[in-house]
DNA sequence: ACAAGGATCCTCT
DNA sequence: GAGGATCCTTGTT
């Protein structure tokens, strides 16, 4: 049994917090997650969801850190992320990956009778697999009770490489390594555009 | 009230 | 590797 990551671990900057995310555990009831692959959203990031001003959809980016952000993203995925940064400064941290630690059976039946092997990779993937939905937006993960972020292990060997689906973004932020994984795993998403760190 | 587009996923070839 | 699914959020009339 081992405690919550703190608030104050959250109150950093968000690449710093992605690259530390690396093997640490993301649980909701009885389904436990390694995360595996992460990116960073910034203050200033034109790929990111705050950067043209807070709305009741991102309010929680602006919010203290170490809430959740959920969204829904083409209609149909729950996109997960957690809040990072000092209060007022939207930046926050997308999970993308995971692999399986514990409750795999309880993720293969909300997959809702689709067959075939169980997979993590992919962030509409994660937010199915904790069963979130944007009711959870805003909610703690340092607080027992609800979706906690664990200590784990925190992963040495990490890949970087640009973030996934933000082609819109300025090139600048288009083209910076603020996506991280874990290197020599299985569970890693768009492995092509990823390079040791 | 309406139209447009999206930090994706799955099923083909 | 390419394309369609699918519906919520947002900004505009």
């Amino acid at each position: 049994m081992s405690a919550p990551l703190p608030e104050a671990f959250f109150a950093r900057d968000a690449l710093d917090v992605a690259h530390d995310l690396i093997g640490r555990h993301l649980r909701h009831e009885a389904v436990t997650l390694r995360i595996t692959e992460v990116e960073a959203y910034r203050p200033g990031d034109s790929a990111c969801h705050g950067f043209r001003g807070e709305s009741a959809r991102n309010r929680p980016l602006f919010g203290p850190p170490g809430r959740l952000y959920v969204y829904v993203c083409y209609g149909i995925h729950r996109m997960v992320n957690v809040v990072t940064g000092p209060e007022g400064e939207p930046q926050g941290v997308l999970i993308r990956a995971c692999a399986p630690v514990e409750g795999l059976d309880v993720v293969a039946a909300r997959r809702g009778g689709r067959t075939g092997p169980v997979t993590l990779t992919g962030p509409g993937k994660i937010g199915a697999a904790l069963a979130l939905d944007v009711a959870w937006s805003g909610h703690p993960v340092f607080e027992a009770g609800g979706v906690e972020v664990l200590p784990g292990a925190p992963a040495a060997a990490r890949l970087i490489g640009p973030r996934v689906g933000i082609d819109y973004a300025e090139p600048v932020h288009r083209d910076a390594p603020w996506r991280v994984a874990e290197a020599d795993s299985r569970w890693v998403s768009v492995r092509k555009t990823l390079r040791p760190l």
